[in-house]
DNA sequence: TTCGTATTGAAATTAACATTCAATTTCAAT
DNA sequence: ATTGAAATTGAATGTTAATTTCAATACGAA
């Protein structure tokens, strides 16, 4: 396990917070790091289960709102109504391929920019935004054509 | 009424389509025109009841569906997890007040340019997106500083 | 008017998330 | 090492909004 950082992180925040430091916690911390990507609780539930037979959903569940507390993780909800966690990192936007369900992240610059000046015009304060593309990565637009 | 071509568009649709016509489909066509903005079918369903007492739920959430699918009507589901229709119209995008609920709609051909040259540097085949700025509204932001 | 099909609407089901609560575990103070 | 208050766990249950089922009813072509 080379998830030290993580770990301390962690520990950390359940110290600041007097939550209490738990196998299960651990467990759930390092098949998320394990995983890459996009990953639903769900999926985290199974990859603990294989090395944690009785660790259950609900507390997959929990930890997961855990580590979004902790900074650690961040939620995403795309079109098909499935929470997803990814490893907190600077800000992004995603593109979703409907078909295979591969996510791709992008960042630009110019759009963040853009999205103020429109905001202002409306004398809106935001406060975070959901900017998705979906529709066909490269092999599937290859596929549908066919 | 003033729908007549909403009312014909439908017409069309239902002919086309080997549906039937009813004084249901009628009144909740009727309703969501007179509605303005971003409505749920829960909002619509009430708003018929007023004339149509025993037109039910079921029926609301179908015949939305079938508007969309019919091009009068389009499906949006923001943050709060509960989807709402809007009248079809041009492409925009959406400011969602978190505080007071307010949707304001805004377009900007910029974005959608940058979000063209995005998608061709990932060879992403674009089929629809979703850019929602979430906040607080002019009003809003106030009352919170207070 | 009749008849086959579509529609209706109450009720049941689904899907995903969220909460409850009794049993268990943690950890600071003995 | 033991204790005990407080936090955690996890199975079961609740919630919310969307969706489906199905028996009864309405539409509209013949």
């Amino acid at each position: 396990m080379s998830h030290e950082v993580e770990q301390r992180s962690l520990s950390q925040y359940l110290e600041e917070h007097n939550l209490k430091h738990t196998k299960q916690r651990e467990a759930i911390l390092a098949a998320f790091l394990e995983a890459t990507g996009h990953i639903t609780s769900e999926e985290i539930h199974s990859c603990v289960r294989a090395d944690h037979p009785n660790i259950g959903y609900t507390t997959v569940y929990r930890t997961m709102k855990l580590l979004c507390d902790a900074g650690l993780a961040s939620e995403r909800r795309f079109d098909d109504g499935v929470t997803r966690y990814e490893i907190e990192q600077e800000h992004h936007d995603h593109l979703v391929c409907l078909r295979c369900g591969k996510i791709i992240e992008f960042e630009c610059a110019m759009i963040e920019k853009t999205q103020m000046e429109i905001a202002d015009r409306y004398q809106f304060r935001v406060l975070r935004h959901r900017h998705e593309l979906y529709g066909h990565c490269d092999a599937c637009a290859e596929e549908v054509a066919k």
